[in-house]
DNA sequence: ACAAACTTTCATTTTTTTTTGAAAGTTTAA
DNA sequence: TTAAACTTTCAAAAAAAAATGAAAGTTTGT
C-alpha cells in the first residue's frame, strides 16, 4: 500500500467510526486528516482534499473547535487561516470525554434523577419503574464519575490505568 | 410528576441519547420501554406504546436481541412472543461494550494495524503519519484491553473500579 | 474609508437513515 | 392439512441529517 492510498483509508475509516459513533462522517474526516497532517493546514485544502463545499468546512472545523480538539493557527504573513489537530492521544481522549459527559451525560443524569423522583407506591409497575431508573442513575453517576477521575491524571492516564487494571 | 409523564420522560431521553451514540432511536427507545417494565412485554404493546409500526418494532427487537440486551420469553398457553431486557446494569454495559468492540474497534484497529505499517521513509509527511497512526493503534489497542479487563470482573466491576481508582 | 481576501451563515437541495405496510413466511392447534 | 395467529422481510415512502453555495459578514492593508 502505498502512502495515498494509506491516508485514504486511514481518513475514510475514521470517518466511519465517527458515524458509528454520533459524530457526522465529516467532522471525523477532517480531524483525521489534520491528525495525520504534520502541519497547519488551510480551509482550501481541507475542501480540496475531502471534496466538500466551503460551507461544510467552515461548519464542521467550528465544531471541532468547540470540542477543542482543533485549533486555529496564523502563519507570518498569511491572511488565511490555518488549522491543526490536538495530537496527544491522551489528551484528546480526555477533551472528547469531558464534552460527552458534558453535553450528554449530564443532562441524562439530570433527567434520571427527576424520573426516579415521582411518588410511586401506587402498584408493582410504578414500584419497579423507581427502583430501576434510581439504580440506572446511581450506575451513570458513578461510571461518570470514575471517567472522571481516571482522566484527571492528565499525563499518561491510560497507560497508569493499564499498571493499575493489572495488578490484581 | 406523574407516572406517565415520567415514563414518557425517560423513553424519550433514552431515545435521544441513543442517537447521540449512534443507536437508533426506536431500537433505544424499545430498550428503554423493556427496562422499566416488570414484566414481559409484548410486540403488540410496544408497537402501541411507542407508535410505530410493526415492521420496525420487529427489526428493532431483532436488533437488540443481536446484540444480546433483549431476551424473548414464552408464557405459558400464550401464543404471542414476549420481551424483557437485559436488566443487570453491570452485564447490560459489559454487553454493550463487548458487542461495540467486536463491531466497530476491532475492525478499526485492522485498519490502523494496516496504514500504518506502509513503508514510509520518503519524506516527513509520509513519517509523520506512519508515526501518528502507530501512536493511534497502540492507544486504541491498550484502551479496548483495558475495557475488556475491566469488565472481565463481570461481577460489580464498576463498583470495583471506583475503589481501585480512588486508593492512591 | 475602501476594497481585497478571506470566513460564516442559512435557506435550499441532496443524501442518508429510518419507518412503513403489505406480502411472504412460520408456527401451532385442531 | 388447513387455517388462524402470529412474525419477518424488504421495496418504497417519509423523515432526519448533512451538504451546498451564494449572500452577508469580517478583517486587514493601504
Amino acid at each position: 500500500m502505498e502512502f495515498k492510498e494509506a491516508k485514504n483509508k486511514f481518513v475514510q475509516t475514521w470517518g466511519a467510526l465517527g458515524s458509528q459513533w454520533g459524530i457526522n462522517k465529516t467532522m471525523a474526516q477532517i480531524h483525521a486528516l489534520l491528525m495525520i497532517s504534520n502541519e497547519p493546514v488551510s480551509m482550501e485544502d481541507i475542501m480540496e482534499e475531502l471534496q466538500i463545499s466551503r460551507g461544510n468546512a467552515s461548519m464542521n472545523i467550528r465544531a471541532l473547535m468547540d470540542w477543542g480538539i482543533v485549533y486555529k493557527e496564523f502563519k507570518a504573513g498569511e491572511r488565511r487561516e490555518f488549522f491543526t489537530a490536538e495530537k496527544d492521544l491522551d489528551e484528546l481522549a480526555v477533551k472528547i470525554s469531558k464534552e460527552r459527559s458534558k453535553r450528554e451525560i449530564k443532562p441524562a443524569l439530570k433527567v434520571l434523577k427527576e424520573v426516579s423522583s415521582i411518588e410511586a407506591i401506587q402498584n408493582e409497575e410504578e414500584k419497579h419503574f423507581v427502583e430501576q431508573t434510581t439504580k440506572l442513575y446511581d450506575f451513570v453517576l458513578k461510571a461518570d464519575n470514575v471517567l472522571d477521575k481516571i482522566t484527571e491524571y492528565k499525563d499518561n492516564w491510560l497507560a497508569r490505568l493499564v499498571v493499575k487494571i493489572m495488578k490484581k
